[in-house]
RNA sequence: GCGCGAUUAGCUCAGUUGGUAGAGCACUUGCUCGACACGCAAGGGGUCACAAGUUCAAGUCUUGUAUCGCGCACCA
């Protein structure tokens, strides 16, 4: 029997490929597997080293977007390579609470009731917290399923878990103890809407069109000049005139002789009448403006250092939720938001004379990055903590190589800000989070960190009450990867799988979460750092490479692509756009042409199960050929082809570069293995010769079995799937259970299966077969016209050619083939020179002897160029003084050959006249 | 102001120690032959932003210019 029935084709892979289809069945069979699980320590026990990703822990108030689709796919593409790859592996999963998002969802959700939080009170606030992060917080883990991320969801993390408190608090204790938490009552970034404070990587500058209104002040005592004028007025200019009635001074540069006279004068305050001093101070630029800039020490950063040198009052003009405060002389203003209190203080200065100019100026307005609430400057008392002492480590760390940041270029951008690191406001004025564990006594002022919560006064009995705020919840984060191993305890997770090995994540919070986990870690946990190597992956924009928002509508939404494409050709055409340069700008273009590799994928596959069924080839895993005596040509090529990719697959990943693997999957899989490979299987699969089809049958066997573990980290579901279905003898079933627990590729197992003859003999068969494809391209012939060819070729190229007629009449549907060393053209053909070989395609009373020549001039010109580009090269003296031996030695063969290929064309055009 | 990145085919982008410019989509032409029309085959299309420099040799290295994008820091 030469052909297999082909009615018997397997029931499990249908004809057209449907993600929907396959995906929760195989997610359900990875989870009861218990494939993503490793215990840490029978892990331990193998002596193996440990493979493991903490995932960015998502908010608990989000959902899916692009940004997660990315790194989730980048993270669990380096977990199943490693875990195929035999490294006991954990992806730790969690979510994070989230602070201010939460906070801002459950008020809203109460807003709708018409209450604020302080209607239900503190306690009930924070149930609600919880209430909300119960029904909402497992919406992004379904997700994380949804696209076959492979994390240990038996060991779920929520940075408010009792145990993470645990080591939220325990940090706090220790390094209050230290001194490197301390209270301060400074200017720090405050949202008037959320009501607390931000620290400075909180805060979202945008440029803003904005005025500069200049306003008189009037002086006092007229004073002379050096000039020898006299001076009855200061005009200072303000961005924000509705701070004016905090103003307590004015200042002047030290060495601006203009105003010698002026320093230790008073002016006064319009519309307040308040007395400004004058003072002399280094941070005024005497070129911008008048020279002369008002001091508001409460509401300015810069004023307020400026205040803090001078001993200057600090008048608070404004409440915590932005409105101007209820005090005189200024009563008139209280209540009003600042921006309406700006309008109306404009006017009254113009009213009084005193408004000199308003001019237009652009400067940076800061937002806050939760609420896009601008900033407000507030001065308040908060917790701190220095930050150089944790920085030094961190710093050495990525300078010594301990951590490597890739792109690396990001490094130089970790240096400069942890270079210039200041201190991190850490205290946040609101109630969902970690709650500050300090305790006041009223009694004797007394002031204590404390790992348990305390009520009576160790030093004097006296009534203590906790401190008011909670941490900032980068705070907590900056805990992860270790809090999610257990510590502070020493745990054998902690043990065997810390420090972690890649961290994935996005590069806008390099500072706000990267650089403080690195901190954190090396400072408690005796110099050990978190992870080894940082991946920062591109930003996902959109079509326009515009900035995705959901607000905006300008999202796109992973789990409709989901819908649309699949998991797979999703994951995968990310992937393929993962450069380490570029930004993304993201099309769906992309994941159809992913989707329809995938779909590839799935009928090559069927078309190997189909053509195996006379059950010669059940195929062990240990089938790979050792010897290449015995194989054909076409065999050993694709063989040497898979052994390229593996080589290519396994070093691209370990150097995350995942475009350039992605790239080499998909042209090894379609343009070689189906384009040629298949192709060239086919008739050897209907031959007569069953020695022959069960080789065939095996390779195809074992190139898709390779083939598809090197795609399972980008394609887990469409992989596993078809995995199934592969033949295996008995002792194999374990690994036919799922392609997760199937060894990876060895590209070191493969090196003997390199072979440059098969490479060099499959493009001369490729030249002949493609010259017979154009030639009836070029002249509209049906494919029924028979064609014959006849080739001239070196003895060696000849012989080849001879030996694999079947395959090249077969591919090329030719008639017959003819090869020889000094075959002569014979009269009215095409002719074809390609690959070291002169192709004729007899044609008869068909050949167009214009196209003909056309084509042959076309042809020459683009020959002669290039000979003459190398000829040129060749010519020069000092390109063969210096250049490498081997390259000069490959550009003589290639010149000789252009130089033949050039001789032979020019043969077919005399003879074409 | 300081820093980073980009500029390659109509579009979106690859191009890893400097050595004959690539892919996907789009376009043209022809194909129901037993894996796949989510397909097959054959084609057309590029002074690699510009200018200097280094080099035997530059898309690739250096410097400068232009345009776009992004950070950081901001003088009221």
């Amino acid at each position: 029997m030469a052909n297999p029935p082909h009615d018997t084709m397997p029931p499990t892979l249908s004809s057209q490929y449907d993600p929907h289809a396959i995906e929760q069945m195989l997610f359900d069979s990875w989870m009861a597997g218990h494939y993503f699980e490793q215990d840490a320590a029978e892990s331990k026990a193998t002596g193996q080293a440990s493979y493991v990703v903490s995932i960015p822990p998502p908010n608990v108030t989000g959902s899916l977007h692009m940004g997660h689709a990315l790194n989730n796919t980048i993270q669990d593409a380096l977990i199943r390579y490693h875990r195929m790859a035999g490294r006991p592996t954990r992806w730790v999963l969690g979510t994070d609470h989230a602070g201010i998002a939460t906070q801002n969802k459950v008020e809203q959700k109460l807003a709708k009731e018409g209450k604020t939080r302080f209607d239900v009170g503190r306690d009930r606030f924070i149930e609600l917290c919880w209430e909300w992060r119960d029904e909402y917080g497992s919406t992004i883990v379904e997700q994380l399923k949804r696209m076959g991320c492979s994390c240990d969801y038996t060991h779920e993390w929520f940075t408010m878990d009792e145990h993470y408190q645990k080591a939220v608090r325990t940090t706090f204790v220790e390094w209050f103890e230290r001194g490197l938490i301390y209270r301060g009552n400074r200017i720090i970034n405050w949202c008037p809407r959320c009501t607390t404070a931000l620290s400075d990587i909180e805060v979202e500058h945008e440029d803003a069109d904005g005025s500069l209104w200049h306003i008189r002040y009037e002086l006092d005592e007229p004073t002379t000049l050096p000039d020898g004028t006299t001076m009855t007025h200061a005009v200072v200019a303000t961005t924000r005139p509705e701070t004016m009635l905090g103003d307590v001074a004015i200042a002047v540069h030290p060495s601006d002789k203009r105003y010698k006279g002026l320093v230790g004068t008073t002016a006064t305050l319009p519309l307040v009448g308040r007395k400004l001093t004058i003072v002399a101070d280094e941070y005024v630029d005497p070129e911008f403006g008048t020279g002369m800039v008002k001091i508001t020490p409460a509401h300015d950063a810069n004023d307020f250092e400026i205040g803090e040198r001078h001993q200057l009052e600090q008048v608070k003009v404004l409440t915590d939720t932005g409105t101007i405060v209820d005090e005189e002389p200024y009563a008139a203003y209280a209540g009003l938001d600042r921006y309406e209190a700006r309008k109306a203080i404009v006017r009254d200065l113009e009213a009084g004379g005193y408004l000199v100019e308003i001019e237009e100026h652009a400067h940076a307005v800061g937002h806050c990055y939760r609420c896009h609430t601008i900033i407000e400057p507030y001065l308040s008392e908060q917790w701190f903590v220095d930050m150089k002492p944790l920085a030094a480590p961190a710093i050495e760390a990525v300078r010594d190589g301990r951590v490597k940041i890739h792109p690396q270029r990001w490094e130089q951008v970790y240096f400069h800000w942890m270079e210039n690191i200041r201190d991190w406001c850490i205290s946040r004025q609101l109630w969902w989070g970690h709650r500050i564990p300090v305790f006041y006594c009223d009694a004797c002022d007394e002031m204590m960190a404390s790992m348990t919560d305390i009520t009576v006064c160790p030093k004097c009995d006296g009534p203590v009450r906790q401190d008011e705020d909670v941490l900032d919840t980068w705070f907590s984060s900056q805990l992860w990867p270790f809090a999610t191993l257990g510590w502070p305890d020493d745990t054998p997770e902690l043990d065997y799988f810390y420090p972690t090995s890649t961290l994935s994540t996005a590069r806008d919070i390099l500072f706000l979460w990267v650089a403080r986990m690195i901190m954190s870690s090396m400072d408690l946990l005796d110099g050990k750092i978190p992870f080894s190597d940082v991946i920062i992956h591109p930003t996902v924009f959109n079509k326009e490479g515009k900035r995705m928002s959901k607000s905006l509508g300008t999202g796109v939404d992973p789990l409709d692509l989901m819908a649309d494409y699949g998991a797979d050709a999703m994951r995968f055409g990310l992937m393929l756009q993962v450069t380490g340069v570029q930004d993304l700008k993201f099309d769906d273009e992309k994941l159809l042409s992913s989707r329809n590799f995938a779909n590839k994928i799935w009928n090559a596959s069927r078309f190997v199960l189909m053509n195996i069924e006379d059950g010669a080839s059940a195929l062990p895993d240990s089938a790979h050929p050792t010897s290449l005596a015995n194989l054909s040509i076409a065999d050993r090529w694709i063989l040497s082809r898979l052994a390229n990719l593996t080589e290519t697959v396994t070093r691209g990943l370990e150097a995350f570069q995942f475009g350039e693997v992605a790239r080499a999957l998909y042209e090894f899989f379609w343009s070689e293995f189906c384009d040629w490979y298949i192709e060239f299987a086919k008739g050897r699969l209907q031959g007569d010769d069953s020695a022959d089809r069960a080789q065939v049958q095996q390779t195809l066997v074992f190139v898709l079995d390779n083939a598809l573990r090197l795609l399972h980290p980008f394609m887990p579901f469409l992989t596993d799937e078809i995995w199934k279905t592969l033949p295996r003898e008995a002792h194999d079933e374990a690994l036919a259970q799922s392609i997760m627990v199937a060894p990876w590729p060895n590209a070191a197992e493969f090196t003997h299966l390199i072979d440059p003859d098969a490479e060099h003999a499959i493009e001369r068969i490729k030249a002949v077969v493609t010259a017979a494809r154009a030639v009836r391209a070029r002249y509209g012939l049906s494919p029924r016209t028979e064609l014959t060819a006849m080739v001239n070729a070196s003895k060696t190229d000849a012989e080849l050619l001879g030996k694999n007629t079947a395959l090249i009449t077969s591919l090329g549907r030719l008639e017959s083939l003819a090869a020889y060393e000094g075959l002569e053209k014979p009269a009215q053909a095409s002719v074809t020179v390609a690959a070291g070989l002169e192709i004729y395609i007899p044609l008869d009373a068909l050949v167009d002897f214009d196209a003909e020549r056309t084509k042959l001039e076309k042809e020459r010109t683009k020959t002669a160029t290039d000979l003459e580009r190398y000829e040129r090269k060749l010519a020069n003296e000092g390109f063969l003084a210096k250049a490498a031996p081997e390259i000069i030695e490959k550009d003589r063969a290639i010149a000789a050959e252009l130089t033949e290929v050039l001789t032979r064309i020019d043969e077919q055009l005399t003879e074409l006249g």
